[in-house]
DNA sequence: CGGGATCGTCGAAGCGATTCAACACGCTAG
DNA sequence: CTAGCGTGTTGAATCGCTTCGACGATCCCG
């Protein structure tokens, strides 16, 4: 491979010089800044990554976790992964990709200096992944909300908001018995902030609304989905709208309704929180709060590359939820007539 | 952050000890590695990935080029990336993706020496990536078979024998008029290998078991399997046996069938080319072909490492498949009574 | 008891970039 | 006419590690 110092000579110019016409970080004439590009051409000369990462203390990769865990949803998480590395690219990064939930990798691309900031997924209440990060240093954003951020910045959609905006928007089609069909029990289990952020919004909503809701965990196999909705009917048999916020359930969920012979959009509101693509992929249009999954990765990056090198204050960025009104939710009861 | 010289100083030996108790690569008596052993711990010491990348020419980076194109299956691909994590973790690797399936990533990882070796997915028969890695100084590996391989190694299953395998299950359970309900036309239309592949296993046996096969492309969207399996009914109403070799669409040919009165396992038998996990999570537990996406991405970094240093030839290998019989197949009509 | 092998450690030379201080040059202003 | 300035370029130091050759000490065997 070319160095540096082959496209200088080749260049007749310094190997200084050649570094600030890639860098722009000095002005350099027009003659001779074509010289060194027609060096660069000739010799297909790429700087060598570690080199620079030595000399500059820039890596130009940033660090991504996103542990696979079980009951995520990968579809989703791909888009959030999406969002991140072409968002990446638009500042000249790469992307080290981290699945496993374990803290020796986030110690290995830290304190190696393998990356020059990082994005963390799927954070949960007391993620014991947060001091360590927080004592890195280099920038991070976690996408989720941690009970104690420790000064670091977050983003996700503001899941209490969301939550919140489902009961407003089955109660003022006249629901007064409303159900969520959520996150897999393991899901729950962890703490895993999204879940916990809906309820509360759905609580307090339903409590400021008077409408009760009643709440299902639900894994995200047919039968697990089969079982919430019987389980639901049992007991609840007044229910006129379900909020959906488990991907993988919902078409099952749909399907159930269906064998029961209960029509969604008419006997049964149904509004999903859930990706627009998923929401469009169903046998109905679903009414749904968006979750703009790749959205979000890409503010992830937006915020940690804010923070490379300026010390901006941490922050956290919670978006606001859109629902949009499809076939799946239209007037209830207490509006018929 | 402790350098190696820190390091040294506290453990009271030179540097390049310290170096060499880290690699193993030179004896070194047990009270000096203990004395550098904890010298480690006390300061906290992590070799810098840079600058170990530049005196030693390896990065502890491959490269993972994973394009997200429309209509591939995402969970599926997330198995692949998931055993090529894990097991690059095996070998002390960490995996730098990309999800562009541009050339400019390939040049700029491969040029700028950021990884020591490259796993390309998604291989099309005529793959302009094909070329450049073959001309790259890193060993790559690719997952799919291009038309002329040039030399590198590629991993995959066999899907022609695949092909063959569930023909002839369907051939020996008394089938004579069977059906693939295949990838997205876009797929076809990128002459991604595997898809060809298996349409070549499933004609070929076709004409040795004497069997007709009609074949149907197959969007993933419910709207696109139920019109696949529509159009399948209204031209070849002889159609006892359907393979499907579309994870997305799967379930939906399943409710199709439901919906139109067709009991799987007894009116129709189906088997599937799927991940198990996706075969286990329809209605009915399906009769499938296993693949083994995770243990592809795993033997793809097994033979890329293999070709780290020695110069190992080039190889391919094609996963032998297996076909596991559950409730979707059963005895056809031939062999009824 | 001497000579060669073996073992453990060290010093120094890179690896390929970035960046700072310095310098040469041509101008303008005084 | 010269001091001073801005522009464009250079040389050298530096980043933190690996690795090769060398060297003293220890060991074994004849």
């Amino acid at each position: 491979m070319a160095t540096i110092d082959d496209v200088a000579k080749t260049a007749g110019v310094s190997a200084s010089t050649v570094s600030y016409v890639l860098s722009g970080k000095r002005p350099i004439s027009g003659p001779t800044r074509a010289r060194v590009e027609r060096a660069i051409e000739k010799l297909g000369y790429r700087p060598h990554a570690g080199a620079r990462a030595l000399a500059s203390a820039r890596t130009n990769v940033i660090a991504l976790m996103a542990p696979l865990r079980v009951g995520v949803n990968v579809p989703v998480i791909m888009q959030f992964v999406t969002g991140v590395v072409t968002r990446a690219r638009d500042f000249e990064h790469d992307v080290l990709l981290l699945t496993q939930d374990d803290v020796s990798g986030l110690d290995r691309v830290t304190g190696g200096s393998m990356v020059d900031a990082l994005v963390m997924m799927d954070i949960e209440a007391d993620d014991p992944r947060v001091p360590l990060v927080a004592a890195a240093k280099q920038p991070a954003v976690l996408v989720g909300l941690p009970e104690d951020p420790e000064g670091l910045s977050c983003v996700d959609l503001d899941f209490e908001a969301a939550g919140r905006l489902a009961v407003r928007h089955l109660a003022a089609t006249g629901h007064t018995d409303v159900a969520l069909i959520g996150s897999p029990p393991e899901v729950l289990r962890r703490h895993t902030s999204y879940a916990e952020r809906l309820m509360r919004g759905l609580r307090s909503q339903a409590q400021a609304s008077d409408v009760t809701v009643r709440v299902e965990a639900c894994d995200s196999s047919p039968s697990g989905a089969s079982q919430a909705v019987d389980t639901l009917l049992a007991t609840a048999p007044d229910t006129t709208g379900i909020i959906v916020h488990n991907e993988g359930a919902l078409p099952h969920v749909l399907s159930r309704l269906a064998e029961r012979g209960i029509a969604v959009g008419t006997d049964m509101a149904v509004v999903a929180v859930c990706p627009k693509d998923v929401a469009l992929a169903q046998r109905i249009p679903m009414t749904s709060i968006d979750l703009p999954a790749e959205d979000i990765g890409r503010v992830a990056v937006d915020m940690v590359m804010t923070r490379l090198d300026g010390d901006q204050p941490s922050e956290t960025r919670l978006l606001a939820p859109v629902l949009t009104e499809r076939e799946s939710s239209t007037p209830g009861p207490a509006a018929d007539g």
